[in-house]
DNA sequence: CTCCTTTGGTATCGAGTCGATACCATTAGG
DNA sequence: CCTAATGGTATCGACTCGATACCAAAGGAG
């Protein structure tokens, strides 16, 4: 990790980009109240499925540490937004639900900017933009030892029924998923592709 | 902007990989007793031109308060790694220069991370990957009445001279260039195409 | 059925971010 | 010359964030 081979200038160039994009992103992410992390939370409350709802799922996929965590969702609980509730099965975990005015809220995402912004660029190459970023997440993850996450869909485990209306299935936790289960981000996803 | 088209999915899923990677690369940026704040204020200090070190235009690329930039300034200074110093023109500015110690760190930027993450795609590929974070970037600098910023050499007022060692030259501010300020970031920066 | 370790979660601390506001110099414009 | 506008800084309050310490529930292994 030392001195092994310095990336090349695009890949800098696409290093420095994305930084900078996130820096700008996080300066317009001051609205409705919330700051940068309190969106990011309320944001993946909005998108995980039933088995990722918990404080300690949402520290792996923001990659910070279960205290920082605790204390975003006490100010995302006192506003309001969300509601902690005991787990019936298991007496220690907790289970984060969006209140009404959260749902409300994450409904006005300022993400949303974003994706205008890259709503300019031709269909084509924005999927291959996407494919470029999603490999570098996964890389990054990796390299890190984080867990990948990702929407059911895209999972090994995920058994899709007919399309008829039927439900999907989890092979992994024994479960029916609905539809929209099957776009939801689950914490145990393991892709698909070696 | 109250209901004018839903961006298109792929676009969504750009925003949420590049909202999702600024969070992982911040997470790895808590190193060399910096914070994710502090490293981004040294590599703008270690990549800008002379005419745009100063707490203003630190300010105005980070998207953020000159109130905010000079608190992290004054952490920088605390640690020894940069230097305030009054402008020898006007009276009211102030250049910020990198210590020895700044320049010795900012060689060590974790942002290296993320660019051998994007080292593993074709060469191609990340090209256009980076035209189209490019892209996104402009668009949302120009939507929220931001500075464009970028390196001399793809300046509109960038005059380059005969490739045999001479220095360049800049139309705006009419002063030298060097080989190594035309690849340096400046605060006047106004983009070559329409 | 006990120990004991692991796991999920919270509280507290200290450094620091961040916007907002207020303020002070210097400079530029009429 | 007087009045903006500009470049910087200080202070405040809410909050992030890692680190550390801590607690209770669950899961083994004997």
């Amino acid at each position: 990790m030392d001195r092994s081979a310095d990336p090349p200038p695009e890949a800098r160039a696409i290093a420095e980009l994305v930084d900078r994009l996130g820096r700008v992103v996080r300066a317009g992410e001051h609205q409705g109240g919330l700051n940068p992390a309190q969106w990011e939370a309320l944001r993946y409350l909005a998108r995980c499925n039933r088995f990722s709802n918990t404080p300690g799922a949402l520290a792996r996929y923001l990659a910070a540490t279960k205290g920082t965590v605790s204390q975003t969702l006490n100010a995302l609980e006192r506003k309001g937004l969300i509601e902690r509730r005991p787990d019936p099965a298991s007496g220690r975990v907790v289970r984060l639900l969006l209140t009404r005015a959260g749902r409300a809220l994450a409904a006005k995402d300022p993400l949303i900017q974003l994706a205008t912004a890259a709503a300019g660029c031709d269909r084509r190459v924005r999927a291959a933009a996407a494919d470029v970023l999603a490999d570098m997440l996964a890389a990054l993850q990796r390299a890190n030892g984080l867990v990948p996450f990702g929407v059911c869909r895209t999972c090994r485990h995920f058994r899709p029924h007919a399309p008829n209306g039927a439900p999907h299935w989890c092979a992994l936790l024994d479960e029916r998923l609905s539809e929209a289960d099957s776009r939801s981000i689950c914490v145990e996803h393991s892709p698909l592709a070696a």
